[in-house]
DNA sequence: GGCAAGCCGTACCGTACGTTACGGTTCGGC
DNA sequence: GCCGAACCGTAACGTACGGTACGGCTTGCC
């Protein structure tokens, strides 16, 4: 059986929530693997030819799997995404520690994420994608990342606000200004190539930091100040 | 005479501060002009041909004047960067009040900034070309965006902080709060394809609402002595 | 006028890379 | 053992584009 094709031009933010990438054998996830590795070290000019001799498979067959090389790229790219979908954090009983250690937890993998070598390429050359009409790899970025995590955090933002932990009007407004308190500017530094290895460290204290941030701006205890608690 | 030819390769961060783009023919300009609108309109695909035609100089011109394609866009990039360089902001007699309008001012400003074409598209080719090897455009972009953004507002903090209106140990830390606060997740957005136009009017309410998230967190309120922390 | 410099337009060259074609090999089904 | 399908490796093709060369035109200087 020959794999899916991945051409459908879909629009922007019509990808349903899980998506199709699933019917792929073995083989298809060793050779997207191997055009990730080839993306992470080489950058966007990753060639057709470059990909089969990784892969030890030849340019006839990855024209036969996924079309051309945008559909090799989009492949690779939900490929990724499918691998770092998580469970999502149910809303078991909240109160003000554990709601502060799901949002330092949310900050610290978000920060993880951004500064992944695997991010910055695969975010590197969504841009690029993104600014040569066809817009797909944008998109699909944009799905598995910034729109997935708010799909995740709202929950717990919403969980806070009946439990009373926190107060604000819109969620979504709410979500934006802790995915604000957290990045900053780390994602448009590290894709612009700046040097700034964050260490475990710095993670953690910048997820911290963030957390009572936004506490401070949206929890509902009155009279609190952001350097206590 | 012919201009500069723009080949330094100038490792990160050390641009100066004012850098060496200004002895620049009318006509070299106009050619860069005409360099920039075809990046925004086409993307990163500019040929040498296409600007050549655009700019109506023969590709020779091009290549004396600019050396080679990268030099071009450097020099294209520089340009931009150069048209855009403001006045820095005194710090006057400084209360609350002109506190808010200067950090409403920036925020605004920088909306609008990051929110154009032009911006969108000079950061899509130096995030690719950040990507490749090379990082000479992600560089410049940085150096002339978010760290020229921070010299400038570095001032007006550290003002406020003297007057009493502002409470932060580290003027970079809050700097980079702020910067949070009021991008969010705007660029990234956009720059992966996006669409989000921010009206005249959301851009204010975003400014306003930013400033006074920054308040909330940095403002010296009344009861709190500006040395804790 | 003569001359040199700068520049435009265009033709040209070399190469990289996407895409296709094809011979050879392995493997499952009969 | 035989057949066809899938696949590997490699060669070949077409094109787009970076870079160069050159003839002709304008301009300023003597």
């Amino acid at each position: 059986m020959d794999g899916p094709t991945f051409r459908e031009k879909s629009v922007l933010h019509s990808v349903p929530d899980i998506d199709t990438s699933e019917a792929l054998t073995e083989r298809q996830k060793a050779v997207l693997d191997a055009a990730l590795r080839l993306l992470v070290e080489e950058g966007d000019q990753l060639t057709m030819t470059a990909v089969a001799r990784r892969a030890s498979c030849s340019k006839e067959t990855l024209y036969k799997w996924f079309g051309d090389r945008d559909g090799l790229l989009t492949a690779t790219v939900q490929w990724q995404a499918s691998k770092v979908r998580v469970a999502p954090v149910d809303g078991k009983g909240l109160d003000l520690a554990s709601l502060t250690a799901s949002l330092e937890r949310f900050a610290s993998d978000w920060l993880k994420v951004i500064s992944s070598d695997t991010s910055i390429a695969l975010n590197r050359v969504a841009v690029s994608h993104a600014g040569s009409g066809k817009d797909n790899l944008g998109a699909v970025v944009l799905e598995n990342g910034r729109f997935a995590l708010a799909k995740r955090l709202k929950p717990v933002l919403e969980a806070g606000r009946r439990t009373g932990l926190l107060d604000f009007a819109d969620a979504e407004t709410a979500f934006r200004t802790f995915f604000g308190l957290v990045a900053r500017d780390v994602q448009i530094r590290l894709l612009l190539g700046d040097r700034l290895e964050l260490t475990e460290a710095a993670i953690g204290g910048d997820a911290a930091r963030a957390t009572q941030q936004f506490l401070a701006l949206h929890g509902a205890k009155p009279g609190r100040k952001a350097s206590d608690s």
